[in-house]
DNA sequence: TTGTAAGCGTTATCAA
DNA sequence: TTGATAACGCTTACAA
């Protein structure tokens, strides 16, 4: 009978046959309380109790309920992390390390894919916030700005990473992008290029943004026209960085160099190029923002600014536990990156770009 | 004095300032219940009553805990997927479709990265039995057994993905590896190759040994010797590729065609025969598993063994749903790869080795 | 249509 | 050193 009713009961709800604190105080004729101090505070309780319990606990393989410890302890030890696009090297590398950093601190980590999409990342928000998330980690598409201060004022911590989205109160870790694009603008000007241009992204994000202004501004100082046939604003995927390049190639004086603002977008610049048989450098000289995996095995190999992926996603989850253990003061941390230079950049040639 | 009271209670807990449906309710002059039903069955509280509760769960921003929704209702909304490592394009895709799927659901997603070590393999299921996921999706490294059959027994479903843990109850979504390697065995003797070599993975992971079986079966069959020094197993990292390479070329006959198990190992062979000017594909043919991007854009561009990676996370997180709504039956699933020729793979030539 | 109350599995407070 | 008990915020019989 009694076994009869335990499987009803289980099967009504949706855990099965998961041991609890209860049951294992029953099989000892102990109390709960006694049970979860054994394992959570086991030097208030006596070496002979301990031992018994924690055999019990072993043998019938029992797990805490982090749910029920969460309810309890009003907090959760789970990190949310949005991201607009997990398939992104770039992301991919923050990923991992905050991961890691979170796992180090016995916390795990709940990824959400924003797709670079506003109403996606709404949901994400959403979602962090029903699950209580103990901070929020996040590259913003700067649409969601009312939900994160509501968010804010409700206490998570939130981190900016790579760009920032308006909050007043939360920690950035941040790239310098500007610095970034005049590397990038500087170099090409020093190789004697005089007709470059630029494909990056969108100008609500300050990525997109300041990877233009950078640029812009190495320009002008060095007194170089950029004219709009030779601006192209992507959505920083594959596809805009083929088209973007696909119309500067049919410009009737095309440019001598190329800087594309992230690896997605130079991924399609170079199939455009590759279709086009234009060569690189001879004809076009090209650089891109990341230095991902195969960029080095390019023929020629990409000239790269490449930014501190790694560095990033460990310091945004660093800075989210300083303010989890306390910290006030709201941080802010510009990371800077770094010219290499690779085969794909060289002096401009005058050479006729041949027939597709 | 109440206020004073409440900072100090948020204070100690570690929500904040979050409203609860007592509050809400209290505001209103309400039962809990009837806010509750308000938000969770509409139809079932006076167009009125939801009306005005609905004002002031929007004016509070009142978001439901999801915590205490799960204890109540003994159910998460929360999948686990463990993988052996995010930055790897191949687990990235499938980290990707696997969110997909499930915040199609209303899921959300806890990534766990295992790193190819057993350790944090263990840890990572126990976080996830902790928090009660909903269900487990993993890419096992095979030593966890033990743990993934206690799980299953306390009514975890697990979904192994791209290799078999020995769960019998598990759904299973694999790709035909000792095809694929067959495939790209066919495809070089073919092309006249005699003297083969593979990089393959561990041998205790199904991957490794299936790659490494099916190229020795095609190999066989075509009457074609595999000594032992053409075949080198390494652990599926970039190092390894390279270590093994380098190996090889160091042989007094050095292979001509070299199939490689995975993309990061491919990575590592790659920088191997480029430090040391070894032409592909005229003194060596190169093959790969993993259609990454950067293999089309190699010069020449590489052939490899394309997975089909969306929809082995996309199939595996659809089969934890089916069980999640009740599917008994243990179902396995195995995709097909497939072959894209590209530019690394040739006939034999019979041309020395560059010197480094 | 709404209110009452029990309970999910923990932890923490208080008493014994 | 241990036990009894009340929460945490929500859902859901059941009663009104």
């Amino acid at each position: 009978m009694v076994s009869l009713l335990t499987i009803d009961f289980y099967q009504r709800k949706g855990w099965k046959r998961l041991v609890t604190l209860v049951e294992i105080a029953k099989k000892l004729n102990l109390n709960v309380s006694t049970v979860s101090r054994a394992l959570s505070r086991p030097d208030m309780v006596a070496e002979a109790t301990r031992e018994r319990i924690l055999e019990t606990v072993a043998s019938y393989e029992y797990r805490p309920n982090s749910i029920a410890r969460s309810l309890r302890k009003g907090k959760t030890c789970t990190l949310g992390l949005i991201v607009s696009d997990i398939q992104n090297p770039f992301y991919a590398a923050i990923v991992k390390a905050v991961e890691g950093i979170a796992s180090g601190h016995g916390y795990s980590t709940v990824v959400c894919n924003a797709d670079e999409n506003p109403q996606k990342e709404t949901e994400a928000l959403h979602l962090l916030s029903e699950m209580k998330v103990a901070g929020i980690i996040h590259g913003s598409t700067g649409a969601n700005l009312h939900i994160l201060q509501s968010l804010s004022r409700q206490g998570f911590p939130i981190v900016d990473i790579d760009r920032v989205s308006g909050l007043t109160d939360a920690d950035t870790v941040l790239v310098d992008n500007q610095a970034g694009a005049r590397l990038a603008a500087e170099h090409l000007l020093e190789l004697g290029h005089t007709r470059l241009a630029v494909i990056t992204g969108p100008q609500h994000l300050t990525t997109g943004r300041d990877r233009l202004d950078g640029f812009r501004l190495a320009l002008s100082a060095a007194k170089i026209a950029l004219p709009d046939a030779l601006v192209h604003i992507g959505d920083f995927r594959e596809g805009s960085g083929y088209e973007a390049t696909v119309r500067l190639l049919g410009l009737s004086s095309p440019p001598t160099a190329l800087f594309v603002a992230n690896n997605e977008m130079a991924a399609g610049a170079l199939t455009a190029l590759r279709e086009r048989s234009v060569l690189i450098p001879d004809a076009l000289s090209l650089i891109s923002f990341d230095d991902v995996r195969w960029a080095k095995y390019l023929e020629p190999a990409l000239t790269v600014i490449a930014q501190p992926t790694e560095q990033l996603g460990t310091l945004a989850a660093e800075l989210l536990f300083e303010r989890l253990s306390g910290r006030k003061e709201v941080v802010r941390r510009v990371l800077q990156p770094t010219l290499i230079t690779r085969g794909s950049s060289t002096p401009p040639r005058e050479i006729a770009v041949a027939d597709a």
